[in-house]
DNA sequence: GTGGCATTGTTATCTTATAACACTCACGAC
DNA sequence: GTCGTGAGTGTTATAAGATAACAATGCCAC
């Protein structure tokens, strides 16, 4: 299937990225982050801990949160708050040849089905900038913004209504 | 001082409005309103029970969990995914003579600050547009949209940089 | 080898949220 | 009257998500 060698390109560029920045994607780490992007839709730390176990049964909750706020660190996930669950960067891991610095934080936004659970993550520039002017507005500097759009994915709005 | 009268004010208006919809603003529920409103900032269900607890003995979890889910179908209060917590509708409870029905779902944005954690709500025509915009683009229909943007308030950023 | 430093193992605990069932009370049907 | 019925609340227990704290390992520099 097309799957593997799509994650495994993806893990390369991980590794890759991780060699360039001088930190070490280890075995822990590049499992987990394979089995974020092996997951269909986001997926929690549980979720994830469990599948870890198949192969490390000395697994606990820490190996999993650590692995993960490394992923998180280098950008190679992302996390959704609505749903406490991770999801591979689309930015980061299937590069569309941006600068690789970029990737450590991003402005991005998800787009996320309430029908199948299917999420994509999106680098709206329209609504990054408008997000900019509202802060600035606001007041507020330096502004990170969670952007986590909740509808219907073109398949499952084409089946309900 | 003069958070109490805009306290009541606020207790008023979520009144009228449960009136208006044949829904039941309960002593308990109007407990929980009035310590979310006088929170200087969104604070979490257990802060929230702990306060609950000085005039109610017997509250536990499922007591202001409830009372926090019959304000969010309300929509006089909001939850703020990053950080586990509920604020005051500024739009529904502190009314710019806008329709009322509206106010059970209305576009929103949060501007928290890092620094000293205030949490303003704006509802911003551009933001919302643009979010719209990007949902179609990418195929999705009935969207809703968390939007929450950490910055440095005017406070904070004097402060600091 | 010895002293840091990063990583992982291990145990325990904390925070956040919900499930399940019992009880009360108000209201209308009969 | 009394018998549902339903909304609201009380009560107990548990699920789900996340972190604290300390030990053990392995690696490299000196
Ligand atoms: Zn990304
Ligand atoms: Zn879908
Ligand atoms: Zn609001
Ligand atoms: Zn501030």
């Amino acid at each position: 299937m097309h799957g593997a060698t799509h994650h495994l390109t993806a893990l390369e560029r991980a590794e890759a990225l991780c060699q360039t920045r001088g930190v070490q994607l280890t075995p822990l780490r590049r499992d987990v982050l394979r089995l974020v992007l092996e997951a269909e839709a986001p997926i929690g730390a549980y979720a994830l801990l469990d599948q870890l176990k198949a192969s490390r049964p000395k697994a606990a909750p820490p190996t999993v949160y650590r692995a993960l706020d490394f992923l998180l660190e280098q950008g190679l996930i992302h996390r959704l708050e609505r749903l406490n669950a991770f999801m591979g960067c689309t930015e980061a891991l299937e590069g569309h040849d941006h600068d690789h610095d970029h990737a450590h934080d991003h402005p991005h936004q998800f787009l996320i089905c309430r029908g199948c659970g299917a999420t994509r993550e999106i680098s709206d520039h329209a609504v990054e900038a408008a997000i900019a002017a509202a802060a600035a507005r606001g007041g507020f500097s330096a502004p990170r913004a969670t952007v986590e759009i909740e509808g219907l994915c073109a398949k499952c709005g084409a089946a309900k209504p």
